[in-house]
DNA sequence: TTAATAAGTGTAAAAATTACGCTTATTTTT
DNA sequence: AAAAATAAGCGTAATTTTTACACTTATTAA
């Protein structure tokens, strides 16, 4: 396996990768946590993770455990970083890559619930996590909040159509501060990455409001033009 | 070692740190690169890097092989990513966690330079490097340059004492674009993270500028406050 | 003594952000 | 059938931040 001498007798550790899988219902943040089926820590809540094999590359690892996990594709991926403590798990030496993923909850069908002994937390009441699965949820959402300001990767936990109310609610959410709706709307088409649909959503309100849908071809040209999404 | 059946045959691989070692010189961002002395690859350009002995955390080991090759204590290091292609290194499978220091390179003294046969490039002067490396250095880049804008981590590659047009000069090489000299100070000591000394740095003109400090406790007190550096 | 020059200070114009009031479309209630 | 209720949508004035740019100062070399 070891082509070279230089590699020979190094030492070789598991490699994990934990997956903290966002969610939006409502007005809420939600987590996909699950109940651990193996020994250490049977029974407890945990991320969904996985050992990295060796014909997988680590992010395939993690998209893998998306995947199985909520029986969805193409979900918005991307590593957090590193939990490498020499005792982080008591079983063994193991190094967990953290990954997070933000799913459209109701495209969702429920494989992960059922499956997996899988459930959606509000995010402000999660169960306590093994190891350090608790300090992967606090970082993930901290690099969420920052992330957001600066991508429009908030609209990968919207349904395709969204109204501009609901895409408000969603950053009050993440940000957790009330932002000025007129002020906000202003911002966001200034920016010209929402299309206009002429349907409106009439769930929330008596006049409805219009449904829009993000337009990754505006996007790209704005990043190109060195301009940039900014929050 | 793995002490809980579930962990029994499960893959381990060779995982390694990766460093990417910025310095800053005059007016010019700097790598330190060292000629790698073994196969595969062997004489060809690298990062600094080492495999993760099973006793050492992964940002330990990261600490070391700075440590090891410039004879500094105390620097600023931080995780990059993952590179955890299945084929990135041909002499085996290894998953490498970049991170990257910053140096005040007139501190060091050159342990590095004659022990490693390591050499500071300039950024823009630098060889082709091994595996994925050019791709870490660039990410590293990436990262330095969006992080520099909301986190005082230049002062980490300037001497403990510094004048503004220096600060100034550091950030306009990082940022690559040219910076108005009075807005800069304007807005940098608006701040007040800089203590200002009563002695003053002549090198560079016949007035001479003053000396500052950077103002740790002023800046956590600062973060305190929700307030926080933005450039 | 004077010329030269980087360092340092101030101020006006432009742009972005914030605060907030009014109108509109629709449904439910009277 | 009219009126009340309400989220959605639109505009504008006040404030803050950013940008652009001119002048003065301290010092040394000529």
């Amino acid at each position: 396996m070891d082509n070279f001498d230089f590699y020979k007798g190094k030492n070789r550790v598991l490699l994990a990768v934990d997956c903290i899988i966002f969610g939006f219902d409502k007005s809420k943040i939600k987590l996909l946590v699950f109940q651990r089926k193996v020994d250490p820590e049977a029974g407890n809540w945990s991320l969904l993770g996985r050992f990295v094999e060796s014909d997988e590359s680590v992010i395939n690892a993690a998209t893998r455990v998306v995947e199985e996990s909520t029986g969805l594709q193409d979900i918005y991926l991307e590593e957090l970083r590193t939990y490498g403590a020499v005792d982080r798990d008591p079983g063994a030496r193991v190094v967990s890559i953290a990954h997070y993923a933000l799913i459209r909850i109701d495209e969702s069908n429920l494989t992960s619930v059922e499956a997996f002994n899988a459930k959606w937390f509000d995010f402000d009441e999660l169960p306590s996590l093994i190891f350090d699965h608790q300090q992967m949820v606090i970082d993930g959402m901290a690099k969420l909040r920052r992330k957001v300001r600066y991508r429009p990767i908030g609209f990968e936990l919207l349904p395709e159509k969204f109204t501009i109310p609901q895409l408000k609610t969603l950053y009050e959410a993440i940000l957790q501060k009330p932002l000025d709706r007129r002020n906000f709307r202003k911002k966001i088409l200034s920016m010209d990455i929402l299309e206009k649909l002429s349907e409106k959503d009439k769930s929330t309100s008596r006049k409805g409001a219009y449904l829009y849908r993000f337009n990754q071809h505006n996007y790209e040209a704005l990043l190109k033009e060195g301009i940039h999404f900014e929050l």
